[in-house]
DNA sequence: GTGCCTCGAGTTCA
DNA sequence: CTCGAGGCAC
């Protein structure tokens, strides 16, 4: 390493540019991977390095300077930690058949024939909220909320005033992450009711709200003073096995001192889950807690592994729900709501009511059709019959969270209702509303232009799959647009710049002081390095969605190639052959199309917004602020990694779906065709054109055993 | 062309 | 959470 004094200027710079992206990976692997990558005494080195080239070129400082982070707190409330597993939602079963349909499903995913001996556990689904403990041989070290399933609160002193939470656990192995539901049940949450009342404190308006306002709390002495419970029903990472099978998990968890919950039961099929489901609704009155349903998991492990997750729900669970509550209520008014994309969706605005112990006052109406009661959607409404202001409706909450129109009765409706008018102009801004053949939505073509997308489009932009800057949340959003303090993204990482010196204004807004001020010049400054995916998702750019963001970002080395691709793909004519083969003969199209999970709807979206004038510049001028970092190598280790892989004929050991996420997940890009980039063809019985164009191109061809064995122990 | 399977974009309330 | 539709296998 050269002397910093010997250094020039030019070096200097690029020297930070990459401390800034070594410390900020070595951070997160840290601070939220609980993994360090490098030795402490590398990151200080690391560290000290680019403290003393800032000091010998103070003008290179750099304002995303790592010097700057060092002991960064979030601004408020509770730290964050990053699962070591996520924490994902459930699929969920409405019906009878959705259960037979699950079974039927798993069996098809897995090559099971019908006969073939396959069991589930069922339990209750508790009402509550999900936490994740992490033991260390044997001691609680810490306690996490679900969060967004990624990333959740740290909540440790709270969950140590639990009861049900043992604080060290003996003869466990060294790392045991437990997952269960904290919950009140119903007899302490009518007491605390009664307390809170009695000391003029607010109501709580279920025993859920009751948990997770208890849970919540920053004081762990109001917590200590709430009656809350904990089952424990699921793991994350372990150093060590809890079993073969879910059942016998469950068991072994028990043997470490948790509650597990009673009325968990192995079921052969689903006729048995079914029956045991009916089982539990019957006892549900009695059981002295919430619960909205039951889950079912696949018994074996072993198959647990095998099904795996798709991109927010495990393949070998489901949550098969009680009947939703439903209420009537007046329909008072229809309002236009208009999205990102410009989709005008209607919302019911209602004559409040109380639905499964939430007021609610607003509901989605979905779409243009099924306000009218036509085809598919409206058939749902009884006799087809349209929604009109006015009107007497029944209200449910689908999952329980989002309110949905059900039901119109006719025989109260006014005389004087109107059939609803589906506005064919945006009353945001003026420009036609459009409805594409055969699509559903009705949009508005008024782009950036209309204010309503313009600001959803930012709201986006900081949302939390995107950059997810701390302290600025939707509502700031809306405040700082309105001040005129931002119009697009670039603006943002130039807030400071431009109130930073003075803070007067942001100090004379309600709420604002010069502390939280820097707080949030601080949050924006440590998102000016993001990862690729995130900058991606975050251009919202219809159809580029998180998991198209991801797709993206593991097939292009950085965004200045991406980009360049679109650029000539837009001077490619755009094949209107649905073949991908088709689409050989335009090489910057054929780039994004060879990417499994890539079609033409999104090529077409990406490519059009890129070549667009306004928008691009709007791209360009973000892009000058950040650091972007490329996609981290998974697995590198791993014979595949960084490779392109294509699946072609019969795989008769595991399906498709499971190959191509198993390659994935080993740092292989999977591709559905063959091209001279593709490394490695895995032809099973029945391979036809695409084995015979890997051999005419010399691509190294094996068998489904040889990829088994290729990735076997990894 | 048809029928899965997933994803994207919309939605509420605390 | 739900719906519509994109993307892919058959």
């Amino acid at each position: 390493m050269k002397d910093v004094q010997t250094l020039t200027q030019e070096e200097a710079a690029a020297e930070l540019a990459q401390l800034a992206i070594d410390l900020s990976a070595a951070n997160r692997a840290y601070h939220q991977n609980d993994a360090p990558e490098i030795s402490d005494a590398d990151y200080d080195a690391l560290k000290r390095r680019n403290a003393e080239i800032e000091a010998q070129f103070p003008e290179l400082k750099r304002t995303d300077s790592p010097t700057d982070k060092v002991g960064a707190e979030p601004a408020s409330g509770f730290q964050k930690i990053t699962h070591s597993v996520p924490m994902l939602s459930l699929g969920n079963a409405f019906d009878d058949g959705d259960v037979t349909e699950f079974d039927r499903s798993i069996r098809k995913y897995l090559g099971f024939g019908d006969e073939d001996p396959l069991a589930y556990t069922a339990e209750p689904k508790i009402d509550g909220l999900s936490l994740s403990l992490r033991y260390e041989n044997g001691q609680l070290i810490h306690a996490a909320t679900r969060g967004d399933g990624t990333t959740g609160e740290n909540v440790t002193s709270n969950a140590r005033t639990i009861a049900d939470i043992p604080a060290h656990i003996p003869n466990a192995p060294d790392l045991l992450e437990i997952r269960g539901e904290v919950y009140m049940s119903h007899a302490d949450f009518e007491a605390l009711n009664t307390r809170q009342s009695e000391t003029g404190d607010k109501t709580f308006a279920n025993p859920r709200n009751a948990a997770a306002g208890s849970l919540r709390q920053l004081d762990a002495r109001i917590t200590e003073s709430r009656p809350l419970c904990f089952f424990a029903y699921a793991w994350g990472s372990l150093s060590a096995p809890l079993g073969e099978t879910q059942s016998g998990a469950i068991q072994q968890l028990k043997n470490f001192g948790f509650q597990i919950n009673e009325l968990t039961k192995t079921c052969n099929g689903p006729v048995e889950m079914i029956e045991h489901y009916r089982d539990i609704e019957t006892k549900r009155a009695t059981l002295g807690y919430d619960i909205d349903g039951v889950v079912y998991k696949v018994d074996d492990l072993a198959l647990q592994a095998r099904l795996g997750f798709r991109s927010t729900t495990p393949r070998w669970a489901i949550a098969h729900k009680f009947p939703a509550e439903l209420a009537w209520t007046r329909l008072e008014t229809i309002d236009i709501q208009v999205g990102r994309t410009g989709a005008l969706s209607p919302v019911a605005r209602l004559q409040p009511v109380t639905v499964g112990g939430v007021i609610v006052s607003n509901a989605t109406l979905h779409n243009e059709d099924y306000i009218a009661g036509l085809g598919g959607d409206g058939s749902k409404i009884r006799g087809g019959k349209d929604i009109r202001e006015g009107d007497w409706v029944q209200v449910y909450r689908a999952g329980d969270v989002i309110p949905k129109v059900a039901d119109v009765d006719l025989t109260k409706r006014p005389k004087t209702a109107m059939p609803y008018v589906f506005p064919t102009v945006c009353h945001e801004c003026g420009s036609d509303a459009i409805r594409d053949d055969g699509d559903a939505i009705r949009r508005c073509t008024g782009g950036l232009i209309c204010p309503a997308q313009a600001i959803e489009k930012l709201k986006h932009f900081v949302s939390r799959a995107a950059f997810d800057i701390e302290g600025l949340g939707a509502k700031q959003v809306e405040q700082f647009l309105e001040d005129g303090w931002i119009k697009e993204p670039a603006d943002i990482f130039e807030l400071r710049a431009r109130f930073g010196a003075g803070l007067q204004q942001l100090k004379n807004r309600e709420g604002w002081g010069e502390k939280s001020a820097e707080n949030l010049f601080d949050a924006i400054d440590e998102r000016r390095t993001i990862e690729f995916h995130r900058f991606l998702f975050g251009l919202g750019i219809r159809h580029l969605g998180e998991a198209a963001a991801k797709d993206l970002a593991r097939n292009f080395a950085d965004w200045e190639t991406l980009a360049d691709t679109a650029d000539r793909a837009a001077l490619e004519p755009a094949t209107t052959d649905a073949s991908k083969d088709a689409a050989a003969q335009s090489p910057a199209w054929a780039t994004f199309l060879e990417i499994d999970g890539i079609g033409r709807a999104l090529t077409q979206s990406l490519v059009a917004a890129l070549a667009q004038d306004h928008e691009r510049a709007v791209i360009d001028r973000l892009v000058a602020h950040l650091t972007i970092l490329p996609p981290e190598d998974q697995a590198s280790d791993s014979p595949v990694a960084g490779k392109t892989v294509v699946f072609t004929g019969t795989l008769e050991k595991m399906t498709r779906a499971e190959a191509k996420a198993r390659a994935e997940a080993l740092g292989a890009k999977v591709s559905g065709s063959v091209s001279a980039k593709t490394d490695l063809l895995v032809a099973g019985p029945g391979a036809g054109s695409k084995a015979k164009k890997a051999t005419d191109l010399g691509i190294e061809t094996i068998d489904e055993d040889g990829w088994i064995a290729l990735i076997d122990g990894l």
